[in-house]
RNA sequence: GCCCCGAUAGGCCAACUGGCAGAGCCGAUGGUCUCAAACACCAUUCAGUGUGGGUUCGAAUCCCACUCGGGGCACCA
């Protein structure tokens, strides 16, 4: 191999990063907001972060893919909005101002600034007039406005409820922000507290939220939609209203099985329900009753998650008539019914639910079997049986099939008018309420004589107070309390002497409806412009970790339906397609915001430059899946980077020579990198496009070196191709090459290559000719050939015969041009 | 316990609707350069696709069972 540059030139990241950034910000080619550009909108979003600190490995991870698709839709002509804005309410903030004793909006405003600088240093295409903070008033009045809003069509409320309670952060968690238990936040046990709180209406939207998953299908990943079906839990039986002893009003409950209500012995309420404090009430078990609810509250949601457990509970001396047969069943109070799922009571049928079994055998109540599956009897060996079978023991029930008897039941339950065929769902109404400082504040005055009175309109946004002389600690009652002169408040409709709700909003409440202030965010007098939402929503690609996968994509389709319900958009999703990317480890560990940075993106960016760190993360395999850090090499990126850049050095023909004269060879080769790399990034296919450049790279080098020459119009076309392939994943090497190139910048808004068809036909392709499906012999054949002539082709071939041994031939399978199959007799 | 997803070379990963298992990167080895090393450059290397069946002319790809790994839900009646 020759060397042609003796005194070869080094790549200098370092210079050229700092030479382009000033341009850039000059050029400005990532502004979407022109009303008269004439190319097409598109929205590209990445979810916003949270400014805990400068940006890490995980950052860059998602904003490099994000940028692949911005970029790319903008090299296809484009409008590309790709706007970029702060999460900045939340605890970390207030944690810091705890810690330090510095203002949390000071601590979150400087972090912004850092992070905000790290993403123009990492040459993120945003659009920077578009910014937004959800900490600015201007922002968060519209949270205000929303919940107005809300709260005039009954979905946002109040009610007295058992809530997840964090005792180290000193607040309330949403079902959603309790992880095995566990706080999200801090990995503290979570416990049950009883407490007033402001809820958003969500389980009204359960099915709507279900069903619309449909169009979602094939343009999100099938995992986030599965865990979506997971978490909404609809379930379909009926509800059944049994009376009780003693009662002068029936209790329902809920069952999936209502066809095997002859089978209940025995009913159960939950433990820490009123329904069953009621029923306690008098009862020669009171003492032992309130003594168990005290112990089961205490109780941690870890204790009671496990599994293995034992069955607890106690005998209330009380007893519920099944509607069906008149039985007596004895009532008792368990823990392992759910105050707040169904009707918190339940029909026990132990031979056919496993957790009714472990407790009829703990306490050595009766065990009927209803369906004939074929098992065993459950009473002899302990496992429920749940499967299909014909009904016994169950008056007209008798010999009908599981379906059949769920019908026929629920016909009788109407019938009778003691039940109805019902539908639950495990997802809960959503808590927003926080006992927080750092978060929107509730619009809602408390007035002793008119209630929840919403905060006038043109009073909003009801600005936090200063943190200063606030109470930060958490105590279990929000820091806004203390804010004296700011609770107190005259009633807004009688004037008279009130208190403001001192509570603040969940932050998901926040991320909820972002997307839609992106397109207007400096507009005062709205939310969001209609006519703009028009023209870019929805989000034609979302791109975000797969951590959000419930919570906030769940809040934000939800607030999108309340939206639509209220005439304020005209569609039911926000994102049409969303790319989830996988996380950033180091030798199989974790890179969490909890468990500290293994490896410092600054120290990554200062050894290899931003464009090898971009392009490591692009090239590391597909984008949903994890990066270890230590399986990929930015020094392997950054050697292809200069590599790249030398090209563009060699290239001899001047800009704007016709590539057509060129080297037909490598023109076929740049034409079809084009085209697939074109199609791997259609199909989020990013690290099979990053090789196809590599791969272009590879053969332009040898092109120039001992093929057709530096001077070849082909080499320029290669280079080119390279160069703006290149702008997706590596900004500043490619604006370098094409200014080496004797361009102007910017290389990325320059243009997608062109892809001639023409020089994708291939002159020959060859054919693989096999005997009995194995490889025998490969003949050059033109790629029109015919399946007729192929096929005399491969049998004429020598290897053919000597493979069939003098056997007679069967069948040839002929798959013009590529392959030929010959079928032995 | 239930439900998803995955398993291809020493590592990360490719392989369009079933059709030559290998595009790319890393590593390793050898060479060039060097006083030497590092860097760089050139070249070489390695699997028959987790296991067992099935469908097919033909299976990494489709079907069934299993193993292992990852994830989700889990006392939700």
């Amino acid at each position: 191999m020759t060397q042609t540059s003796e005194a070869r030139e080094t790549y200098d990241v370092h210079a050229v990063q700092e030479k382009w950034l000033p341009v850039w910000d000059e050029l400005a080619p990532f502004r979407s907001g022109d009303p008269d550009d004439p190319r097409p909108p598109m929205y590209v979003l990445d979810m916003f972060p949270y400014p805990s600190g400068d940006l890490h490995m995980g950052h860059a991870e998602a904003y490099a893919l994000g940028d692949v698709v911005a970029r790319y839709w903008i090299q296809r002509g484009y409008n590309v909005m790709h706007p970029i804005g702060w999460d900045s309410f939340g605890l970390p903030a207030e944690n810091a101002a705890i810690k330090r004793g510095v203002d949390p909006r000071a601590w979150t405003y400087d972090n912004i600034r850092i992070q905000r600088e790290s993403m123009r240093r990492y040459a993120c295409s945003f659009d920077w007039d578009r910014v937004l903070h959800t900490s600015d008033p201007e922002y968060y009045r519209w949270n205000q406005w929303l919940f107005l809003r809300f709260f005039e069509k009954g979905l946002a409320y109040r009610k007295p409820s058992l809530v997840n309670w964090c005792p180290k952060d000193q607040t309330v968690l949403a079902n959603e922000q309790v992880v095995g238990g566990l706080c999200e936040r801090c990995d503290t046990p979570v416990t049950k507290k009883k407490l007033t709180q402001w809820y958003f209406g969500i389980t009204g939207y359960a099915d709507r939220l279900l069903e619309d998953m449909a169009a979602l299908r094939g343009s999100w990943p099938e995992k986030v939609l599965t865990m979506q079906r997971n978490w909404i839990g609809r379930s379909t039986g009926a509800d059944v209203e049994f009376a009780i002893e003693g009662r002068g009003e029936p209790v329902t409950v809920y069952t999936t099985r209502p066809d095997t209500l002859h089978g209940a012995t025995f009913f159960v309420v939950a433990a820490d329900s009123d329904l069953a404090a009621e029923l306690a009430m008098g009862s020669p078990a009171e003492g032992e009753f309130t003594q168990y609810v005290g112990k089961v509250r205490a109780e941690s949601e870890i204790e009671r998650l496990s599994t293995d457990r034992e069955k607890t509970g106690i005998f209330l001396h009380r007893y519920a008539v099944n509607p069906v047969n008149g039985e007596r069943l004895p009532i008792w109070a368990a823990d392992y019914v759910l105050a707040d799922y169904g009707h918190g009571a339940i029909m026990a049928v132990p031979a056919h639910d496993q957790r009714d079994l472990d407790f009829a055998r703990a306490f050595d109540l009766p065990v009927r079997v209803v369906v004939d599956t074929g098992d065993e009897d459950p009473a002899s060996s302990g496992i429920a049986t749940s499967g299909e079978g014909r009904l016994v023991n169950s008056g007209p029930l008798d010999g009908l099939d599981k379906a059949a008897a769920i019908a026929r039941i629920t016909d009788l339950l109407v019938e009778g008018r003691n039940g109805r065929a019902a539908v639950n769902y495990r997802l809960r109404d959503w808590l927003i309420s926080r006992q927080r400082y750092w978060g929107t504040p509730i619009p809602i005055v408390h007035c002793p004589t008119c209630g929840e009175v919403p905060v006038p309109e043109d009073q909003l946004p009801v600005e936090l107070p200063p943190s200063e002389g606030l109470d930060m600690q958490p105590k279990g009652t929000s820091p806004l309390g203390g804010a004296n002169e700011w609770v107190s408040v005259d009633c807004p409709r009688c004037g008279g002497p009130a208190t403001r709700d001192t509570d603040t909003m969940d932050t998901f409440v926040d991320s909820s409806w972002y997307f839609l202030r992106f397109t207007a965010p400096h507009r005062n007098d709205v939310p969001f412009d209609p006519d703009e939402v028009a023209r870019w929503l929805p989000v034609a690609q979302y791109v975000g970790g797969v951590t959000h996968a419930i919570l906030h994509l769940l809040y934000a389709r939800f607030f999108t339906k309340v939206l639509y319900d209220l005439g304020m958009v005209a569609f039911t999703e926000p994102f049409t397609r969303l790319l989830n990317q996988g996380m950033v480890g180091m030798n199989g560990s974790s890179m969490s915001k909890s468990r500290g940075n293994l490896v410092r993106l600054s120290d990554e960016l200062d050894a290899h430059g931003v464009d090898a760190v971009r392009l490591t993360m692009v090239f590391a395999g597909p984008p949903e899946d994890d990066i270890d850090w230590a399986d990929v090499s930015a020094h392997g990126s950054a050697r292809f980077l200069a590599r790249a850049w030398r090209l563009s050095g060699d290239v001899q023909s001047a800009p704007g020579v016709d590539a057509s004269a060129g080297d037909e060879g490598l023109r076929r080769q740049t034409h079809r990198a084009v085209d697939e790399a074109t199609r791997a990034l259609e199909s989020f296919r990013f690290n099979v496009a990053v090789a196809r450049v590599m791969e272009l790279v590879n053969v332009t080098r040898k092109a120039v070196d001992s093929g057709c020459g530096a001077a070849d119009p082909a080499v320029r076309e290669a280079v080119e191709a390279v160069a703006v392939m290149l702008s997706l994943f590596a900004p500043f090497t490619a604006e370098e090459m094409w200014a080496r190139l004797g361009h102007q910048p910017t290389v990325a808004r320059t243009g997608w290559p062109v892809v001639d068809p023409a020089l994708l036909v291939e002159e020959s392709v060859t054919c693989v000719v096999q005997v009995a499906g194995k490889l025998r012999d490969r003949i050059d054949v033109p790629p029109d050939v015919s399946d007729e002539t192929l096929r005399e082709l491969a049998l004429a071939s020598r290897s053919v015969q000597r493979a069939l041994e003098g056997r007679g031939v069967r069948t040839v399978v002929v798959r013009a041009p590529r392959l030929v199959n010959v079928v032995p007799a």
